[in-house]
RNA sequence: GGCCCUAUCGUCUAACGGUUAGGACAUCGCCUUCUCAAGGCGGUAAUCCGGGUUCGAUUCCCGGUAGGGUCACCA
């Protein structure tokens, strides 16, 4: 599949990758990659200023973390004599002219370039939303370099999504304001128009556009509170767009990059806002952890439950399924494992107060069953079966909860079958043992 | 304020002009259960308002209202 679909994402490097922006890469990323096109990093970073390299960095690790690999990166800062070309061109034709005026700093008088605003009513069609119609004349003859070699943002946007033959402009909503300038600009210098496609904003709770005020909005901070890269995937491309519209229309919304490349659909994406809602994103990636295969699992709760290795193999993996029902991110997991909510699995629980176990009057009875469990079928099953009549007779929270909490000294944890069958026969019979001689 | 965009459950959203307005998250209830989770089952919950067009509007048109975006020598 050979045709011409040339995509991009240009963020200024002045702060970190924001979601929307990372949003706006995956689509962009989608619909190039299904189209067998190209997606392109360009960092924009004519503001000397305000851009700095910490914030570029950010952007090539989020991306990369997202797995939105680009084929082609540029930086305009590095592209000023291309800029200075076109300036020169259009100044000469006559479109933009130089222009004396004071600093706006107060820096003394200046000569900036300004467009040469032709004053007429513009229309494009936008994928997303259709036929949007501007009236030119109202943005005067706007300036589009501070000199010959310091381009602003529309000429250099303009000269480099020519340049690079980008064919699908595909943006925020921010952007249909900036679109007649831009048109304007590319006419001047010849350019073809690219296709446009602008894409609804995200959201905080209260409606307003997504910004730091309302907590983590770095790509990166999601990274660093354990969230997993293919739900953010998912949750972003939810955002926006749905599985659920279309010809290929299914309830599904599970879908990681690859799958996303082969449904997702330009055309079916909304034109409305959309809230970024947390509950979503939390609930997606516990559906992704559940995913992960046991070994990555294991590997990654290592690193905040060391004594995880310590156990065989079948005993993590009931461990993980006890970990998994419990958290939405890895730190989560970390949060818990600080507050000592897996200790008793490892380190047999001090019990001050016996009160806590309410019923001693059958730990006697119940120790007598698991000793008969045959030692090398100690699981949940056989634990269960082997006790279960005798809970049943007696009343099985008069059983039960005193074991359960001999076992593990909390007052809410995952059944006493379980946590027996990943301490062992000899230490369940020990811990049981200890607080019976009570 | 000018210009532009938008409007379906609390949230994300689906519905060739004809549906009991569907799904997901959240929420509530039930089941399971010694506790907490998880899980299973079920429920509550929406077409912003007013006019048209039409036999029939969530859907098309106009107006209102509301929300958002943008009006830089930032991007």
């Amino acid at each position: 599949m050979s045709n011409n679909i040339r995509t991009r994402i240009a963020p200024s490097p002045t702060g970190w990758l924001h979601i929307g922006t990372a949003r706006t890469a995956l689509f962009n990323y989608l619909f190039a990659k299904q189209n067998g096109g190209e997606f392109i990093l360009r960092i924009e970073d004519t503001d000397k200023a305000r851009s700095k390299k910490e914030y570029e960095d950010n952007i090539i690790e989020a991306l990369s973390w997202l797995n939105l690999d680009y084929d082609e990166k540029y930086r305009q800062s590095e592209r000023l004599n291309i800029y200075q070309t076109y300036l020169q061109k259009i100044i000469d034709s006559g479109k933009a002219y130089l222009s004396l005026e004071q600093a706006m700093d107060g820096s003394g008088d200046i000569e900036v370039v300004r467009f040469k605003n032709p004053n007429k009513k513009i229309t494009f069609t936008d994928l997303i939303r259709g036929d949007i119609t501007f009236d030119t004349t109202d943005l005067g003859d706007f300036v589009i370099a501070k000199n010959m070699l310091t381009p602003l943002y529309h000429l250099a946007v303009v000269v480099d999504d020519h340049e690079m033959n980008i064919s699908h402009v595909i943006r925020g909503e921010d952007h249909i304001s900036n679109t007649p300038r831009q048109i304007l600009i590319a006419e001047a210098i010849g350019a073809n128009i690219p296709l446009y496609a602008h894409i609804p904003l995200i959201l905080a709770p209260d409606r307003s556009k997504l910004s730091k005020r309302h907590g983590a909005v770095a790509i990166t901070d999601y990274k660093e509170k354990g969230y997993l890269a293919d739900a953010m995937v998912n949750f972003m491309a939810l955002l926006g767009w749905s599985p659920q519209a279309g010809p290929e229309a299914t309830n599904e919304e599970i879908f990681n990059l690859d799958q996303l490349i082969k449904i997702f659909n330009l055309e079916t994406v909304n034109n409305s806002g959309a809230i970024f809602n947390l509950d979503k994103l939390q609930w997606l990636n516990r559906e992704y952890l559940k995913l992960l295969p046991q070994e990555k699992t294991v590997q990654e709760i290592e690193k905040y439950l060391p004594a995880i290795s310590s156990l065989q193999k079948d005993k993590q993996s009931i461990l993980i399924s006890i970990i998994l029902e419990k958290i939405y991110t890895w730190s989560d997991l970390e949060n818990l494992v600080k507050n000592g909510g897996f200790d008793y699995f490892f380190t047999p629980p001090i019990i001050t107060d016996k009160t806590k176990l309410k019923n001693t009057a059958h730990l006697q009875d119940t120790i007598a069953i698991l000793e008969k469990v045959a030692p090398d079928d100690f699981t949940s099953t056989t634990v269960k079966n082997a006790l279960w009549d005798f809970a049943t007779a007696k009343g099985r929270g008069e059983v039960l909860w005193p074991m359960r909490y001999a076992l593990t000294g909390q007052d809410k944890s995952p059944d006493p079958f379980i946590v027996a069958e990943i301490l062992g026969q000899t230490e369940t019979i020990a811990r049981l043992k200890k607080v019976a001689s009570f």
